[in-house]
DNA sequence: CTGAAAGCGCTTACAG
DNA sequence: CTGAAAGCGCTTACAG
C-alpha cells in the first residue's frame, strides 16, 4: 500500500544539483538561481516529494509536535479545550497528541517514558482539584517532565504549583453565581463541588463563602457537599444532602461544579418530585452544548474552553512563564427562577 | 528550561564502551554479558537517558504514530471513537494525533501536506454520509493520501469507497428501529437523517424501507426529511416535516440520526406543545452520555463507539484490508412508549 | 560478546 | 549561486 517515499536525495539526482540546493529551495531561501529552482520544484512535482518532518527535526530538534493530557475526552469540557489547542496548534505548524491521564497516574512503570522519547516540543495538561495524596503524585510527575519539556497547565492550579498556566478565576465566578442567585432572591444556596485547595485565593469555596458574605447569608456546612465530576456523583450528593435535611431547610438553589454533576442533580430532584425550577434552581458550570436541551434548560457559565486551550498552546510555543486568567460569561436559561416566597413543599 | 537531553554516546562513554554496545541493551538483546550490561544500565539511570524514538524511526522507517480525522470532536460520538482508538494505540505503543477534517476538505494548499509529511504510520478518518460532490472530492483525497499511509475508515462508508473500514451494518439497525416502534404500536413513523448514498446495501434509508414493507406500512415521502448532525438542524427539521402536514398526520414516532438531532426534535416537540412521549415518540441515534438526562430519557441505539476506535487501529497496524462491522444495542429509555391509540391531538 | 562503519533523510556551516 | 562534508541520534549488518 504505502509506496516508497522519495528522498531528497531522488530529487537531486533527477534535477541534477546537489542535496544541499534542493534543501534551499525546499526551505524557500533566495540564493538560488531561477534556472535551478526551476529544474529543482519539477522534479519535486513530477515525484510528489514531500521532505520528512522527522529527518528535519533531527538537527533542529524540534519534533513540531505537543502533547495533551487530559482526565477524560468524553467530558465535551475538555473535548473543547482540545479543540481549541488543536487549531490553534494547526495554524502555528504544530501537531496534538492525546496522552492518557495514567501517563501522570502512577509510578510503577514509568508512564511518562512514552511521552519523553517522543521528544515533544510541549505539552499541555489540564489538572482538576484533586485529592491531596493523589495531587502530590501528579505534581512530582509534572516536575520530572518539565524537566525535558516545556508544560502549560489548564484547569483548577494552585498557586504552589509553579507552573505556566490558563485558568479561570474561580473565585470571582463563584461569588458572580451567588451574586446571582440571590438577585433572584435565593438565600438557601447549596454548592456541590470538587475537593478544596487550601491557600488557592482563586478557589470556588472562596467564592462561594464571599459572595454569601456579601449577601449577609450565612455559611451552613450541609450546603456544602463533595463530590466528584460525573452525573452519577451529583446525583449522589443531593440525594445525600436532601437525605440528611429536613425538607424545610432543603436548599432552594443549587451550584453544580459542571453541568455533568447539574445533570444529575435535575435527576434526582426530578425523581423525589420537585420541581424545576419552582422548588429547585440549578445552575451548572462549563456551559456543555447539551444544557440548552436539559430540563429545565440548564443556565451555566461559559468558560471560553476553546480559547483557553488556545491560549495555552501560545504560552507554550511562546515559552511564556506566566499564568493567565480567561474571561467567562453566565448564560441564563430557564434553571434558575425568582424563588417563589410562599412555595409549597 | 527544557535542558539538554542526553545522547546513546554519552552512555556509551559514561559506560566505557561502543554505542552499539549501548543500542544493544536498550532494545533488551540478550548477547550482552551481564556485566556489560550493567555498567550500560547504571549510566542510564544516572543520566535519566530515554532514547529518541524520532532517531529510532529515521532507520526504522516507523514513526509509531497515528493520525485521526473526524468532523468534530465536540460530538460526543467522535470523542468516544477517539479514546477507543487512543487506548488501544497507546497499548501497541503508538500515539494519535488529531487533525481537522479541512486536512480533506480542500485542494487549496494541499492541507494534507502537514498530514504526509508527519511519516504516519497511518490515519483513521471518520466519514459522514455526504452530499455528492463533495464526497466526490473526499474521496480523492483518501486516495491520495493511501498511496504514501495506510488509511482506514469509519462511519457510513459507501461500498465504492475501496477502504478497510470498520462501520455499522446500517440497514439492520435502522430496521430493528423500525420493527422496536412498529412493536410498540407506532405506524407513522418518520425519519429524519442525513443524504442517501445510492447503491450502499447498508444504508439507513434501505433498513427503513424494509422495516416498513415487513410491518406493512406504506413509505411516505414527508415522513423522510433529510438534515444535517446538529440539534439545530434536528429541529428545524422536525418543524419543517409538522408545518407541512396536518396534524392528524404527524408523525407518532420520530427515528433521529443522531442523539443530537434527537435533542433538537425534543426541542421543537416541546415547544409545541406536543406531550412526549405521549404524543410523539423519539429514539435517537450513538447512545451519547446525556442521552438519560434529557426529557424523556432518550432512547438510543448505542453503536460501541470505543470498540469502533479500538478496532480501526487493529485493522490499520495489522494491515487487513477488510471491512468489519461492529455490534450495536438499542438502549430502551422513556422518550419511546406504546402507542396511545385514542390519544387527544 | 563487542566495536567500527555505514546508513536513515534531512540541515548547516564552510569553501569556492 | 552551488556543492562536499559533517552532523542530528539512533540501528544494522559485518568483522572479529
Amino acid at each position: 500500500m504505502a509506496s516508497e517515499n522519495a528522498t531528497i536525495y531522488d530529487i537531486a539526482s533527477d534535477a541534477g544539483v546537489s542535496i544541499a540546493t534542493v534543501s534551499r529551495v525546499l526551505r524557500g531561501e533566495s540564493n538560488v538561481s531561477d534556472e535551478t529552482r526551476q529544474k529543482v520544484q519539477r522534479a519535486i512535482e513530477r515525484r510528489n516529494y514531500r521532505p520528512s518532518s522527522i529527518a528535519r527535526g533531527l538537527m533542529s530538534k524540534k519534533t513540531h509536535s505537543l502533547g495533551i493530557i487530559l482526565p477524560k475526552l468524553l467530558n465535551p469540557h475538555y473535548a473543547m479545550i482540545f479543540t481549541g489547542a488543536q487549531e490553534e496548534a494547526r495554524m502555528l505548524g504544530y501537531t496534538v497528541s492525546l496522552f492518557p491521564w495514567s501517563s501522570l497516574d502512577t509510578k510503577a512503570y514509568d508512564p511518562a517514558t512514552m511521552l519523553i522519547e517522543r521528544r515533544l516540543d510541549g505539552l499541555i495538561v489540564c489538572v482538576e482539584y484533586l485529592p491531596d495524596d493523589h495531587g502530590e503524585h501528579v505534581l512530582a510527575s509534572l516536575r520530572e517532565l518539565r524537566r525535558v519539556m516545556p508544560v502549560v497547565l489548564i484547569g483548577c492550579v494552585p498557586p504552589w504549583y509553579d507552573f505556566p498556566a490558563v485558568s479561570n478565576n474561580n473565585a470571582a465566578m463563584m461569588k458572580e453565581i451567588v451574586l446571582y442567585l440571590v438577585s433572584l432572591g435565593h438565600e438557601r444556596i447549596a454548592f456541590i463541588g470538587g475537593f478544596a485547595e487550601d491557600n488557592d485565593p482563586q478557589r470556588r469555596d472562596i467564592g462561594y463563602r464571599e459572595g454569601l458574605r456579601e449577601a449577609r447569608l450565612p455559611y451552613i456546612e450541609s450546603y456544602r457537599v463533595f463530590c466528584k465530576g460525573t452525573p452519577e456523583d451529583g446525583r449522589a450528593a443531593l440525594r445525600g444532602m436532601l437525605d440528611a435535611l429536613k425538607p424545610e431547610y432543603w436548599p432552594s438553589a443549587v451550584i453544580a461544579m459542571n453541568d455533568l454533576v447539574a445533570m444529575g442533580c435535575q435527576g434526582e430532584a426530578r425523581d423525589r418530585g420537585l420541581r424545576m425550577p419552582e422548588d429547585l434552581s440549578i445552575i451548572g458550570w462549563d456551559d456543555l452544548f447539551c444544557a440548552p436541551y436539559l430540563c429545565p434548560p440548564l443556565t451555566s457559565i461559559n468558560t471560553h474552553q476553546q480559547q483557553t486551550g488556545a491560549r495555552a498552546v501560545q504560552l507554550l510555543l511562546g515559552g511564556e512563564q506566566r499564568r493567565e486568567t480567561v474571561d467567562w460569561e453566565l448564560v441564563e436559561r430557564a434553571s434558575c427562577a425568582p424563588i417563589n416566597k410562599g412555595k409549597e413543599i
